[in-house]
DNA sequence: AACCACAACAACCGCGAGCAC
DNA sequence: TGTGCTCGCGGTTGTTGTGGT
């Protein structure tokens, strides 16, 4: 396996491109293809080496680029993708034509990673970031983008909206996590897959066993293109559930119609209504068994006390990780 | 107007895979 | 099978633009 010298050879120019260099090499290539790409600066005659030239060619000058600033949905996709396949960006890129795997790369780590540190997360991981200093300084945070005031009425309301929903599996998220360091003796930073709300960051048992319910689950979804600027407490989850079929998630709304995401919410509850007085006991633990707590907080009266105790009791006990 | 800090993005660098010989 | 070449990928750096002081 030997290593490409070209970039090695003296006297091949390098830095930006000027428009000269740009007209002769897309002169060339629309003539005779790039061929070989070491070939190519000679043939073109550019002082440029065939790396440069593919770079050139590849990430600014094929006619099917597409310029512009990223669209909701393709920043969501991005998001979708990354949370699976990593930092793979070419591979990202074949499922959004028009885009490089240069320019979304150079997006991601100057948008949406900062936007997903900024919210908690982890934009390797894509859930909440877990090390023990960072729980502790983005709680207050994360209480404030809850919005209790929203939370402690939601059942009061009859329709609550997308948005508090999302907030609300969001902080539940993060009440686990805390809780899971608080009972966990071994400091270990990892989530366990199956008590935590992996059915927002991932597939999760009860999506893998419950494919039917998955493809019907309310969708969180929402652009983070909106929370630009934006208090904490107007933020949602950007996070979306897949199914078996979504391995690759096909492009979605950004901006969700929100009455037919009360009806979801709706559907989605009755599902999981149903699920719980039809399941067996004995067989894998259905979702609403699996999260008990908050489809309580879904169904039941939610009260000032009960969020009270859950932060007293959160926030008072000796953390596994202080002096 | 000058300077600085930061953001955005184009371009480069190094590595590894695949291929031909 | 080993060697060298080419290409593509992902990480990083450099350059330019913009806003604040």
């Amino acid at each position: 396996m030997g290593r490409s010298p070209c970039c090695d050879e003296n006297g091949l120019k390098k830095g930006p491109w000027t428009p000269e260099e740009d007209q002769k090499l897309i002169n060339h290539i629309q003539k005779h293809g790039h061929g070989s790409w070491r070939a190519l600066p000679k043939q073109a005659g550019l002082n440029r080496c065939g790396k440069s030239c593919r770079l050139r060619w590849t990430n600014y000058l094929r006619p099917d680029i597409k310029r512009g600033n990223f669209t909701a949905e393709e920043e969501q996709t991005i998001i979708n993708l990354h949370s699976l396949l990593g930092n793979k960006w070419s591979s990202i890129a074949g499922h959004l034509p028009g885009r490089t795997d240069n320019e979304i790369k150079n997006y991601w780590n100057t948008h949406i990673r900062k936007k997903l540190i900024q919210m908690g997360i982890d934009p390797v991981t894509h859930r909440p970031r877990t090390d023990h200093l960072n729980v502790l300084a983005a709680l207050p945070q994360l209480l404030a983008a809850a919005n209790f005031n929203n939370l402690l009425t939601l059942n009061q309301n009859i329709q609550p909206d997308a948005t508090s929903i999302a907030k609300a599996q969001w902080l539940h998220s993060m009440m686990q996590v805390l809780n899971n360091n608080n009972n966990n003796n071994t400091s270990s930073s990892s989530i366990d897959i199956h008590n935590t709300n992996n059915y927002i960051f991932g597939q999760s048992s009860f999506i893998e066993n419950q494919p039917n319910i998955s493809e019907n689950f309310y969708d969180p979804t929402q652009s983070l293109s909106h929370i630009d600027h934006q208090p904490m407490d107007s933020f949602s989850s950007p996070f979306r559930v897949f199914s078996h079929q979504d391995i690759v998630p096909p492009l979605i709304s950004a901006s969700p119609d929100e009455s037919k995401q009360t009806q979801m919410m709706i559907k989605n509850k009755e599902i999981l209504k149903h699920n719980e007085h039809t399941s067996n006991p004995s067989s894998t633990p259905t979702f609403a068994q699996d999260h008990q707590p908050w489809c309580d907080i879904i169904d039941d009266e939610a009260t000032d006390s009960y969020w009270k105790d859950i932060i007293e009791q959160t926030c008072s006990e000796p953390w596994p990780f202080r002096e």
